[in-house]
Order: C-alpha cells, then structure tokens, then sequence
DNA sequence: TAATTTACCATAAAATCCCAAATTTTTCTT
DNA sequence: AAGAAAAATTTGGGATTTTATGGTAAATTA
C-alpha cells in the first residue's frame, strides 16, 4: 500500500477543512517514516508551478526521494535552483489531523480556484487537489482524444512505444 | 493457477454485493504477493475507459505489471498522464471478503448499468464485470462475425500473425 | 483585542463486519 | 452407480464501525 489509487469529490468547508479519501490516509501514514500511534501523518503540497492548476500532494517518503535528487545536482545549476524553489520553498508541509482533515490555506485555495468543493486524484506515488470543473474540462480533452482514436485503441499500447526493460 | 478461466452470473445486491466466481478467488488469492493467511485477497478494479461498457479487474500481481512501465514513461507524456489517469485515478482497489464477495460501489455499478445480476468473463490475467445482457448483445456481434466467415475458418488463425490493426 | 488557527465534540450517512439460511458441488460409503 | 454425508458456494439481514462534515470552544498570533 505505497501506491495512491482512486478519485474523490470533498466539500471544502469555510476555514478550508477538506477531508482526505480515506484510502490516501492510510498511504501517507504508510509513507511516513516518523509516524508513530498518537502523531499525525504527514505530507508536503507542493504548489509552485504555475502551470499546473491542482495542487500535487506528497507523502514524506515520495518528497525525501526528490531531496535526495536534489542534493546530487551540481550547487549553483539552473536545474538545481529551479526545484529547490518549487520544492523547498514553493511547498506547505503539512499533517493529517484526527478526522481525517487537511486545512487548505487560502492563498493554497486561491492558487487552484478552489472554493466549496475539491476533487482528489491519486496519480501513483502522489495526488492531486483540483477544482471539480476544471478537472472536468481536463478530463473531457483526453476522453474526446481517446474517442478519437479507432475503436479497439488500447490505451495501454502507451506502454509499448517507450523504451522496455 | 494464475489465469482466469470461464464465466458466470451473479446476483447484486443492494448494497452492492457480489461473489465472485470461486475460480476467479483462487486466481485473485495466487496473484496477491501480499496475501497471507487471515487477510483479504486483494484486486483492483479499473473503470475510466468510457469506451468500454465492462468493469476491467486486475489482480495485484497485474496492476504492478502496468504500474512498473507507467513509471518508465517519461514524466509530463501525454501518454504517461492518460494512463495515471486511467489506472491510479479512475480505479477502485478493493478486496474480496470472507464470504467471497465483493462490493461494487454505486458509482461503478451505474458506469457499467448493473442492477441486479453481474456477468464475469474471464479475460486472461484479468476478468471483466458487465451487465448480463449488454454482454450478450456483444457476444452476438461476435458470433455474427464469425459466421460470416468460411465454414473451416478457424479462429486460431489469428495467432499466425493475420491482419492485426 | 481582533482575527485566525487549532482542538474538541457531535451526527448522519455510508461502508464493513458478523451470523446464518439455502444451494450446489464434492466426497464417501455401500 | 446410487445415495448419503460433508464441504464449499451463493445469498440475505442486521449490527457495528468508519467516514464525511458541521459546529463550538480554546488557543495562538499579529
């Protein structure tokens, strides 16, 4: 259980509680290396890139992979600036509180349109937080690409056209 | 054992309860590597593929198969994202309870239009869940094709590597 | 102090567990 | 090979637990 799997529509009330889907709590807990019985599960939003309209969610263990990566880019490098900013700087680290809630802040709210309610998918070792309509209309592009293509198309064959091991 | 082989049908409950076929348990409990005794054996069911009017279920062993070669994609490939949609997002991983069910949530029982009775088809490392009489709509199509065909045509003669498309 | 954040308590709805009745299939015995 | 017994399977109903969500009080902080 190291994997994020499904999708979820939560109500985000007026101090920016939002419930997290269940089964992601149990991931973070499983993901976080600290967690003890009695301390909150932890996670890092990282919120910085502009061009994403969700915020993307990531457990203790997925974001020290990143560190990790980080770390071994040459001091000083353009790469290496740019993701400390998104990831150390541009990030909210945050816990998991007794009912299962996250406080969205609001400038973290602002960032992706959100108001009453949120929409969560999980996309492997990370989730996202959407707007519910804008997911919507993201959604539509790739389902009218799919029913674009001939009827036996196998989304799967993604996988053949990269390189395999 | 670690093929699915065969069909049948099954009733649905108003919660939503199913069993599964007992052959299909064994399968689903043999691919499992985090099966032990006393616990769940686990599957996942994926759904998003609005084209396809059945429910795909993958065994553990299955989905970690796709899950591995997603990760070989490049991150930010359209490619990459539609299948992370399709098999982190829009699937349900769930288990199969003590009394060899399974429960299929509204939300996915309305995607296929299932009410009262579920058909499952064995489909190789996977199995599918349709509304009885849209498979055998389906199953028709099939066998008008078939007959279609020259009385010794044999449907091996796919595996010799015929018209592919 | 005023505003915001956090902790705590409460409740309805939904998901899960537990027990058990009918079947059906398999095994055993004659 | 037939019938009886045992085991496994399918299905149903009720009780229990978890989840989602709202409200209020306490605490922090600007």
């Amino acid at each position: 259980m190291r994997r994020f799997r499904g999708e979820s529509l939560h109500k985000v009330d007026a101090k920016g509680r939002v419930s997290i889907p269940a089964l992601f709590r149990r991931v973070i807990q499983a993901c976080d290396p600290n967690w003890q019985e009695g301390l909150p599960p932890e996670l890092i939003i990282v919120y910085g890139d502009a061009r994403r309209p969700f915020l993307e969610c990531y457990t203790v263990e997925a974001i020290e992979e990143v560190d990790r990566k980080i770390d071994q880019l040459p001091r000083g490098s353009a790469g290496r600036k740019t993701l400390e900013r998104l990831f150390h700087g541009q990030s909210y680290p945050t816990s998991i509180d007794e009912t299962g809630r996250l406080v969205l802040p609001a400038k973290l709210r602002q960032k992706i349109a959100v108001e009453g309610e949120a929409y969560f998918i999980a996309a492997g070792d990370t989730f996202q937080i959407w707007n519910p309509s804008r997911y919507s209309e993201d959604q539509a592009k790739t389902e009218a690409w799919l029913s674009d293509q001939p009827d036996d198309f196998d989304p799967l064959s993604f996988l053949d056209g990269g390189q395999e091991g």
